[in-house]
DNA sequence: AAAATAAAAGATAAACTTATCTTTTATTGT
DNA sequence: ACAATAAAAGATAAGTTTATCTTTTATTTT
């Protein structure tokens, strides 16, 4: 559904979002990867392109790292749209340039719905929920 | 969503089962890539895997090609299955090799609906529903 | 039986994704 | 100013998917 790249984003993201940012903001790429059990190379190039896509604030240097943006709403969709692009919410199932309900593939109609679904859920998931359930337990960032 | 081959897979199926069998059953691989607008080598090796899979009829030799299996019913779970597999349908978003309302990952409980939904038009759309919707002209195997 | 045909199978290549390693740049602390 | 630190950027490699081309096998027609 989503490329392992951006899978290892939303984890960097939910594990920056939960954690206490008060004390010292800043996480290294060797803790973050740790955290989410990700090869750390390619971790620090995903949280490259999160800075770059303006998600995440970062700071080279002695004790520099990456940080959440404080205040800042951030959804699912942000993150998939930063990583991966828009094809899963946009494109075509069956891969037609242009399908629509006027010129729709044969299996447009069926899926219209799982993608205004798929949609919805990405779009209305914002990270603060996401650490509040990994906060209370109730899921976890590693197994 | 799914891969190229896939894609490839499903309009292959559609067009086998709209086309008409009685007259003639066997198509070449050069007439269904036509039909469906798709690299012809590869589109060979997809009808081979279906054939593989039990899922098509085929025949060496002058007049060849593919047919469909005449009153088997096909859905869109069976072709995906047979060419992706079933990681769609029941690995998790994230990753983990265990993801479960025991042991889910971050993201768990926002995606057991979509994936629900998702199954459900999987294993709910039979071919005969799609070939019926290209028969009367309500959606298209090219563009 | 021989020639022609078309799928099956195998080999190879191009493109993209995933992953790692090295060099450069910015920042901090001494 | 200088050394140490850590991200940024670049280069390279491994793995997978997509695609093409060649050889083999089965079947039909002559």
């Amino acid at each position: 559904m989503f490329s392992r790249t951006c899978e290892y984003g939303i984890k960097v993201m939910v594990y920056l979002w939960q954690r206490d940012y008060s004390t010292f903001p800043w996480a290294g790429v060797q803790e973050i990867a740790d955290a989410i059990e990700s090869p750390v190379s390619f971790t620090a190039k995903v949280l490259q392109q999160l800075t770059k896509q303006g998600l995440l604030n970062s700071v080279r240097g002695p004790h520099g790292g990456f940080a959440r943006i404080s205040n800042k709403t951030i959804t699912l969709a942000d993150i998939v749209k930063a990583i991966d692009g828009e094809k899963i919410m946009k494109d075509c199932v069956l891969g037609f340039r242009e399908c629509s309900s006027e010129q729709p593939c044969p299996v447009h109609h069926k899926f219209v719905g799982v993608k205004d679904y798929l949609k919805e859920v990405l779009t209305t998931t914002e990270m603060d929920e996401l650490t509040e359930l990994l906060r209370e337990g109730k899921v976890v960032l590693k197994q």
